[in-house]
DNA sequence: TATTGTTATACTCTATAACTATA
DNA sequence: TATAGTTATAGAGTATAACAATA
Protein backbone atom coordinates (compact mmCIF):
# COMPACT_ATOMS: atom_id res chain seq x y z
CA UNK A 1 0.00 0.00 0.00
CA UNK A 2 3.03 2.58 -0.66
CA UNK A 3 3.60 3.80 -4.10
CA UNK A 4 7.69 4.49 -3.85
CA UNK A 5 8.94 7.61 -6.16
CA UNK A 6 11.39 6.91 -8.37
CA UNK A 7 14.25 8.42 -6.49
CA UNK A 8 15.62 7.97 -3.11
CA UNK A 9 12.43 7.26 -0.69
CA UNK A 10 14.87 6.87 2.48
CA UNK A 11 16.31 10.02 2.14
CA UNK A 12 12.43 11.59 1.29
CA UNK A 13 11.54 9.76 4.64
CA UNK A 14 14.20 11.03 6.19
CA UNK A 15 13.81 14.21 5.40
CA UNK A 16 9.99 13.90 6.29
CA UNK A 17 11.97 12.94 10.05
CA UNK A 18 13.77 15.39 10.35
CA UNK A 19 11.26 17.83 9.53
CA UNK A 20 9.21 16.52 12.13
CA UNK A 21 11.54 16.52 14.87
CA UNK A 22 12.31 20.27 14.19
CA UNK A 23 8.98 20.61 14.53
CA UNK A 24 8.55 18.35 17.76
CA UNK A 25 12.32 20.18 19.05
CA UNK A 26 10.00 23.45 18.59
CA UNK A 27 7.03 22.73 20.91
CA UNK A 28 8.64 21.22 23.38
CA UNK A 29 11.23 24.41 23.82
CA UNK A 30 8.07 26.53 24.18
CA UNK A 31 6.84 24.44 26.34
CA UNK A 32 10.23 24.59 28.34
CA UNK A 33 10.02 27.78 28.10
CA UNK A 34 7.04 28.11 29.49
CA UNK A 35 7.90 26.37 32.07
CA UNK A 36 10.81 28.23 32.94
CA UNK A 37 8.82 31.72 32.93
CA UNK A 38 6.31 30.31 35.35
CA UNK A 39 9.10 28.11 37.33
CA UNK A 40 11.03 31.95 37.95
CA UNK A 41 7.92 33.84 38.43
CA UNK A 42 7.45 32.02 41.79
CA UNK A 43 11.06 34.29 42.36
CA UNK A 44 9.64 37.61 41.44
CA UNK A 45 12.32 37.29 38.97
CA UNK A 46 11.77 37.66 34.80
CA UNK A 47 13.38 35.31 32.30
CA UNK A 48 16.30 37.34 31.71
CA UNK A 49 17.05 37.39 35.66
CA UNK A 50 16.77 33.98 35.94
CA UNK A 51 18.67 32.72 33.23
CA UNK A 52 21.78 34.66 34.82
CA UNK A 53 20.93 33.98 38.04
CA UNK A 54 21.79 30.14 36.79
CA UNK A 55 24.76 30.96 34.42
CA UNK A 56 26.08 32.75 37.76
CA UNK A 57 26.98 29.73 39.21
CA UNK A 58 30.58 30.99 39.61
CA UNK A 59 31.44 34.35 39.18
CA UNK A 60 31.50 36.22 36.00
CA UNK A 61 32.59 39.34 34.08
CA UNK A 62 29.84 41.33 32.83
CA UNK A 63 30.65 41.64 29.23
CA UNK A 64 30.96 37.50 29.54
CA UNK A 65 27.33 37.38 30.87
CA UNK A 66 26.16 38.91 27.58
CA UNK A 67 27.93 36.81 25.72
CA UNK A 68 25.92 33.41 27.98
CA UNK A 69 22.87 35.40 27.00
CA UNK A 70 23.00 36.27 23.36
CA UNK A 71 22.57 40.30 24.07
CA UNK A 72 24.36 43.33 23.77
CA UNK A 73 26.18 43.99 26.79
CA UNK A 74 24.38 47.42 27.41
CA UNK A 75 21.58 44.84 28.82
CA UNK A 76 23.57 42.96 31.53
CA UNK A 77 23.77 46.54 33.26
CA UNK A 78 20.26 46.76 34.08
CA UNK A 79 19.38 43.36 34.25
CA UNK A 80 22.54 43.16 37.44
CA UNK A 81 20.99 46.83 38.64
CA UNK A 82 17.85 44.72 39.48
CA UNK A 83 19.28 41.96 40.73
CA UNK A 84 21.68 43.92 42.46
CA UNK A 85 18.99 45.75 44.28
CA UNK A 86 17.05 42.66 45.80
CA UNK A 87 20.26 41.39 47.05
CA UNK A 88 21.14 38.47 44.91
CA UNK A 89 24.38 39.49 42.87
CA UNK A 90 27.09 42.04 44.03
CA UNK A 91 29.40 43.97 41.21
CA UNK A 92 33.31 43.46 41.76
CA UNK A 93 35.70 44.72 40.40
CA UNK A 94 38.52 42.97 38.76
CA UNK A 95 41.79 43.99 40.99
CA UNK A 96 44.08 43.33 37.44
CA UNK A 97 42.00 45.00 35.08
CA UNK A 98 39.54 47.77 37.15
CA UNK A 99 37.41 48.06 33.95
CA UNK A 100 36.23 43.97 34.58
CA UNK A 101 33.06 43.88 36.68
CA UNK A 102 32.37 40.66 37.86
CA UNK A 103 28.90 39.74 39.05
CA UNK A 104 29.18 37.44 42.12
CA UNK A 105 25.92 35.85 43.75
CA UNK A 106 25.15 36.82 47.74
CA UNK A 107 24.34 33.92 49.80
CA UNK A 108 20.81 34.94 49.08
CA UNK A 109 21.58 34.68 45.28
CA UNK A 110 22.96 31.66 45.54
CA UNK A 111 19.83 30.29 48.11
CA UNK A 112 17.63 31.56 44.51
CA UNK A 113 19.90 29.91 41.77
CA UNK A 114 20.06 26.34 43.42
CA UNK A 115 15.99 26.43 44.31
CA UNK A 116 15.27 27.23 40.25
CA UNK A 117 18.08 24.49 38.91
CA UNK A 118 16.10 22.39 41.51
CA UNK A 119 13.40 23.34 39.91
CA UNK A 120 14.15 23.54 36.45
CA UNK A 121 15.42 19.85 36.68
CA UNK A 122 12.89 17.96 38.07
CA UNK A 123 10.20 19.88 35.71
CA UNK A 124 7.27 17.63 34.49
CA UNK A 125 8.37 18.08 30.95
CA UNK A 126 9.70 14.54 30.52
CA UNK A 127 7.09 12.83 32.94
CA UNK A 128 5.58 9.74 31.31
CA UNK A 129 8.61 8.29 29.71
CA UNK A 130 10.12 4.83 30.85
CA UNK A 131 13.50 4.80 32.34
CA UNK A 132 14.65 3.07 29.10
CA UNK A 133 13.56 5.94 26.52
CA UNK A 134 14.54 8.29 29.09
CA UNK A 135 18.37 6.89 28.87
CA UNK A 136 18.12 6.90 24.83
CA UNK A 137 16.52 10.53 25.06
CA UNK A 138 19.34 11.23 27.11
CA UNK A 139 21.86 10.17 24.74
CA UNK A 140 20.47 11.63 21.19
CA UNK A 141 19.72 14.95 23.15
CA UNK A 142 23.50 15.28 24.17
CA UNK A 143 24.06 14.49 20.58
CA UNK A 144 21.78 17.13 19.54
CA UNK A 145 23.14 19.48 22.10
CA UNK A 146 26.68 19.17 21.20
CA UNK A 147 26.12 19.67 17.19
CA UNK A 148 26.49 22.82 14.91
CA UNK A 149 27.62 25.90 16.42
CA UNK A 150 26.75 26.95 20.37
CA UNK B 1 34.12 -1.39 39.67
CA UNK B 2 30.41 -0.13 41.26
CA UNK B 3 29.66 0.13 45.16
CA UNK B 4 25.95 -0.89 44.81
CA UNK B 5 24.31 1.14 47.47
CA UNK B 6 21.58 -0.35 49.42
CA UNK B 7 18.82 1.09 48.08
CA UNK B 8 17.50 0.89 44.58
CA UNK B 9 20.61 1.49 42.74
CA UNK B 10 18.12 1.55 39.17
CA UNK B 11 15.48 4.38 40.67
CA UNK B 12 18.78 6.51 41.40
CA UNK B 13 19.86 5.95 37.96
CA UNK B 14 16.40 7.14 36.74
CA UNK B 15 16.43 10.36 38.72
CA UNK B 16 20.10 10.83 37.27
CA UNK B 17 18.66 10.44 34.12
CA UNK B 18 15.55 12.46 34.57
CA UNK B 19 17.59 15.32 35.90
CA UNK B 20 20.27 15.37 33.22
CA UNK B 21 17.59 15.32 30.59
CA UNK B 22 15.74 18.25 32.21
CA UNK B 23 19.25 20.43 32.09
CA UNK B 24 19.63 19.34 28.11
CA UNK B 25 15.89 20.18 27.14
CA UNK B 26 16.45 23.32 28.59
CA UNK B 27 20.00 23.70 26.47
CA UNK B 28 18.04 22.31 23.44
CA UNK B 29 15.32 25.01 24.24
CA UNK B 30 17.65 27.71 24.59
CA UNK B 31 19.15 26.90 21.34
CA UNK B 32 16.51 26.62 19.35
CA UNK B 33 14.83 29.98 20.98
CA UNK B 34 18.06 31.61 19.90
CA UNK B 35 17.50 29.83 16.21
CA UNK B 36 14.50 31.26 16.01
CA UNK B 37 14.89 34.55 17.60
CA UNK B 38 18.26 34.94 14.64
CA UNK B 39 15.15 33.48 11.97
CA UNK B 40 12.42 35.61 12.37
CA UNK B 41 14.66 38.79 12.45
CA UNK B 42 15.87 38.10 9.20
CA UNK B 43 11.64 38.87 8.42
CA UNK B 44 12.28 42.29 11.09
CA UNK B 45 10.17 40.78 13.22
CA UNK B 46 10.21 40.05 17.04
CA UNK B 47 9.66 36.51 18.39
CA UNK B 48 6.41 36.98 19.71
CA UNK B 49 5.40 38.32 16.18
CA UNK B 50 7.18 35.06 14.65
CA UNK B 51 5.16 32.87 16.89
CA UNK B 52 2.05 34.65 16.02
CA UNK B 53 2.54 34.49 12.45
CA UNK B 54 3.26 30.96 12.72
CA UNK B 55 0.15 30.07 14.39
CA UNK B 56 -2.17 31.63 11.98
CA UNK B 57 -1.67 28.94 9.68
CA UNK B 58 -5.47 29.41 9.92
CA UNK B 59 -7.70 32.43 10.88
CA UNK B 60 -8.31 32.74 14.39
CA UNK B 61 -9.56 35.19 16.97
CA UNK B 62 -7.69 37.74 18.88
CA UNK B 63 -8.25 35.95 22.28
CA UNK B 64 -7.55 32.37 21.53
CA UNK B 65 -4.12 33.79 20.21
CA UNK B 66 -3.55 35.18 23.31
CA UNK B 67 -4.23 32.04 24.77
CA UNK B 68 -2.06 29.94 22.26
CA UNK B 69 0.65 33.02 22.99
CA UNK B 70 0.44 32.42 26.82
CA UNK B 71 -0.46 35.99 26.86
CA UNK B 72 -2.67 38.20 28.12
CA UNK B 73 -5.21 39.49 25.52
CA UNK B 74 -4.59 42.60 25.37
CA UNK B 75 -1.19 42.10 23.65
CA UNK B 76 -2.33 40.91 21.14
CA UNK B 77 -3.66 44.07 20.21
CA UNK B 78 -0.67 45.40 20.12
CA UNK B 79 1.33 42.41 18.75
CA UNK B 80 -1.61 42.52 15.62
CA UNK B 81 -0.83 46.36 14.96
CA UNK B 82 2.33 45.84 14.11
CA UNK B 83 1.83 43.01 11.69
CA UNK B 84 -1.14 44.79 10.40
CA UNK B 85 1.00 47.60 9.58
CA UNK B 86 3.22 46.06 7.46
CA UNK B 87 0.35 44.50 5.63
CA UNK B 88 0.71 40.60 7.17
CA UNK B 89 -2.52 40.51 8.94
CA UNK B 90 -5.97 41.75 8.72
CA UNK B 91 -8.57 41.94 11.38
CA UNK B 92 -12.00 40.33 9.92
CA UNK B 93 -15.23 40.74 12.30
CA UNK B 94 -17.20 37.72 12.99
CA UNK B 95 -20.35 37.89 10.89
CA UNK B 96 -22.09 36.08 13.85
CA UNK B 97 -20.73 37.56 16.93
CA UNK B 98 -19.35 41.47 15.97
CA UNK B 99 -17.39 41.28 19.13
CA UNK B 100 -14.82 39.22 17.68
CA UNK B 101 -12.47 40.18 15.50
CA UNK B 102 -10.15 36.87 13.95
CA UNK B 103 -6.49 37.64 12.44
CA UNK B 104 -6.19 36.24 9.11
CA UNK B 105 -2.51 36.52 6.58
CA UNK B 106 -2.46 38.57 4.24
CA UNK B 107 -0.99 37.14 1.09
CA UNK B 108 2.05 38.74 2.21
CA UNK B 109 1.93 37.13 5.51
CA UNK B 110 1.22 33.88 3.73
CA UNK B 111 4.68 34.09 2.14
CA UNK B 112 6.36 35.11 5.05
CA UNK B 113 4.79 32.75 7.20
CA UNK B 114 5.66 30.12 4.86
CA UNK B 115 9.27 30.92 4.69
CA UNK B 116 9.57 30.68 8.20
CA UNK B 117 8.10 27.67 8.60
CA UNK B 118 10.62 26.27 6.35
CA UNK B 119 13.18 27.74 7.68
CA UNK B 120 12.52 26.30 11.04
CA UNK B 121 11.92 23.17 10.22
CA UNK B 122 15.02 23.28 7.94
CA UNK B 123 16.69 24.51 11.35
CA UNK B 124 20.65 22.51 12.06
CA UNK B 125 19.60 21.73 15.44
CA UNK B 126 19.42 18.22 14.54
CA UNK B 127 22.20 17.88 12.35
CA UNK B 128 24.42 14.86 13.21
CA UNK B 129 21.98 12.17 13.70
CA UNK B 130 21.34 9.39 11.73
CA UNK B 131 18.06 8.50 10.08
CA UNK B 132 17.36 5.83 12.78
CA UNK B 133 18.91 8.05 15.21
CA UNK B 134 16.01 11.28 14.16
CA UNK B 135 13.23 8.02 14.07
CA UNK B 136 13.75 7.45 17.28
CA UNK B 137 14.10 10.91 18.54
CA UNK B 138 11.08 11.65 16.90
CA UNK B 139 9.43 9.28 18.83
CA UNK B 140 10.64 10.26 22.16
CA UNK B 141 9.82 14.22 21.59
CA UNK B 142 6.22 12.76 20.89
CA UNK B 143 5.82 11.31 24.12
CA UNK B 144 7.26 14.60 25.16
CA UNK B 145 5.21 17.04 23.97
CA UNK B 146 2.50 15.29 24.49
CA UNK B 147 2.63 14.50 28.34
CA UNK B 148 1.72 16.89 31.08
CA UNK B 149 -0.42 19.29 30.61
CA UNK B 150 -0.34 21.82 27.56
C1' DT C 1 43.90 53.90 20.56
C1' DA C 2 41.15 49.95 22.27
C1' DT C 3 38.21 47.87 25.78
C1' DT C 4 34.73 47.50 29.76
C1' DG C 5 30.92 49.00 31.44
C1' DT C 6 27.43 52.92 31.71
C1' DT C 7 23.97 56.15 30.08
C1' DA C 8 20.50 57.94 26.79
C1' DT C 9 17.13 56.77 23.53
C1' DA C 10 13.67 54.30 21.19
C1' DC C 11 10.90 50.29 20.43
C1' DT C 12 8.67 46.02 21.86
C1' DC C 13 6.64 42.78 25.21
C1' DT C 14 4.15 42.09 29.32
C1' DA C 15 0.37 42.42 32.96
C1' DT C 16 -3.26 45.16 35.26
C1' DA C 17 -7.10 48.00 35.17
C1' DA C 18 -10.52 50.85 33.07
C1' DC C 19 -13.08 51.42 28.94
C1' DT C 20 -16.18 50.57 24.47
C1' DA C 21 -19.07 47.91 21.75
C1' DT C 22 -21.65 43.95 21.36
C1' DA C 23 -24.24 40.14 23.11
C1' DT D 1 -24.68 41.35 33.06
C1' DA D 2 -21.02 39.14 30.65
C1' DT D 3 -17.64 38.94 26.83
C1' DA D 4 -14.14 40.52 22.97
C1' DG D 5 -11.22 43.70 22.09
C1' DT D 6 -9.09 48.34 23.07
C1' DT D 7 -6.63 51.90 25.58
C1' DA D 8 -3.74 53.72 29.37
C1' DT D 9 -0.10 52.83 32.30
C1' DA D 10 4.02 50.98 34.23
C1' DG D 11 8.00 47.94 34.29
C1' DA D 12 11.25 45.13 31.84
C1' DG D 13 14.05 43.47 27.77
C1' DT D 14 16.44 44.74 23.61
C1' DA D 15 19.73 47.20 20.26
C1' DT D 16 22.21 51.38 18.89
C1' DA D 17 25.03 55.13 19.79
C1' DA D 18 27.61 58.20 22.66
C1' DC D 19 30.24 58.39 26.86
C1' DA D 20 33.58 57.58 31.09
C1' DA D 21 37.24 55.17 33.10
C1' DT D 22 40.91 52.21 32.46
C1' DA D 23 44.36 49.83 29.86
Amino acid sequence: MCFVTTREPADDQALQDAHEIAGLLFRVAERTRHVFEFTVRRFELTPPQGRALLELERPCPMGSLAERLHCDASNVTGIADRLEARGLVSREADPADRRIKALVLTPRGRRARREIERTVRSSPVMAGLTPAERATLRELLVKVADSGQP
